[in-house]
DNA sequence: TTAAATGTTGACCAATTGGTCAACATACGA
DNA sequence: TCGTATGTTGACCAATTGGTCAACATTTAA
């Protein structure tokens, strides 16, 4: 009952797919504002009035891209289970944010520009769906430091310190490259060596 | 020997100032796109035509916003010092990034933008100047390691914690208020005690 | 096969953009 | 005081922008 049940045709489903992978590309690469409709028209391979004809306005075509990489996104975090082991389970978050800061920095900088930009599309968001799994994900971690498996800290932190040193590697790239020798896959192994180490080490009782 | 010595009058010098401060803040709301020229003059409080006549281009406004900030924000860095003791420099360190977190959060979303863009103006700089520093200070992080005062890590990697789980309070400011209750001196009180805490225990041999 | 629904686009529009320029205003050293 | 260097701006321009629309093409269900 959320939206009218308007059936989508094959060519609707296609053109759409490839306008908001392509349009994820630009705007990733110019910003929303450097972001042009005929930009994302010609990466899809297609006239600009044929991409206005899937999506009315510029900002439609943005909030669509938000939409199809946000679940991906946040995926992770879910996982986060109280039964598991902290050490293990932390471990294992980290891992996975690397992972996707690797293989979904496009969308890692999508976000990143977003929330630059005040997430003026965004902010609801933040304060609803998110909040509400990043509440229940730190009634996880507090429940871990109440048996003594973690040192005493405020759990917002910790998701603060995962997310941005794992997020790092996509959203800064290019400083990333320019003080690190050695290919993409040392950097990642290394970082990913040092950030489990360092953060569990420094969350060890 | 570096720029002809041409004489600024009075009026260039506080014209060009006032220009930069402005636009410096119309930079980091609407990302270098989206920064009009006419928007930074209205910021600045005079026609587009003599932000024009000070600044030829808007390139070249956002070239002197961005180094006018970039001395002010790579301080700290310059402090780290070998013969000091590693967890009391590295805590400094981390205590005064994160203040300029909160106090330069402008400059940050400034760089923050400049890389996500792909670093066009900043590439040469990340390349020699910062690479120099930042060779050095890993230098020293590394000796500290040696003289077995620090776990064994890539340094690199620990200045790349640093920055980004500082820099985060600023660049994310939106999803950071979003997930957290309490006032800004709260946040920020609470992220050096949770910083400090976790990565210098992290760190301890 | 056929006709209606759906898809596609070039031409076009008004608004905004970065940037120029000639004309005018002010500051300032001699 | 005065003349030149400096400062200031409205008017203007060509290019680009997001978006519209009428005409044409293709798909699809009957």
């Amino acid at each position: 009952m959320a939206t009218a049940p308007k059936k989508r045709t094959r060519i609707q489903v296609e053109n759409e797919a490839s306008i908001v992978a392509s349009a994820l590309d630009v705007f990733v690469e110019f910003g929303y504002s450097g972001a042009t409709v005929d930009r994302i028209a010609a990466a899809a391979g297609m006239s600009k009035a044929n991409v206005l004809y899937y999506f009315g306005r510029k900002e439609d075509i943005y909030i669509a891209v938000l939409e199809r990489t946000l679940t991906e996104w946040l995926d992770p975090l879910q996982s986060l289970d109280v039964d598991g082991d902290p050490q293990r389970e932390l471990a294992n978050y980290i891992r996975a944010k690397l992972r996707m800061s690797r293989h979904a920095s496009h969308a890692s900088r999508l976000f990143a520009n977003e929330i630059l930009r005040g997430a003026p599309i965004f902010k609801s968001y933040l304060e609803n769906e998110l909040r509400t799994l990043v509440d229940a994900k730190c009634a996880v971690i507090t429940e871990w430091i109440k048996q003594g498996k973690l040192v005493p800290i405020k759990p917002v932190h910790l998701l603060f310190l995962i997310w941005s040193s794992t997020q790092h590697y996509a959203d800064f790239a290019p400083q990333v490259q320019a003080l690190h020798d050695g290919d993409e896959g040392t950097l990642y192994k290394e970082a990913e060596e040092f950030l489990v180490t360092v953060i569990l080490r420094g969350l060890q009782p």
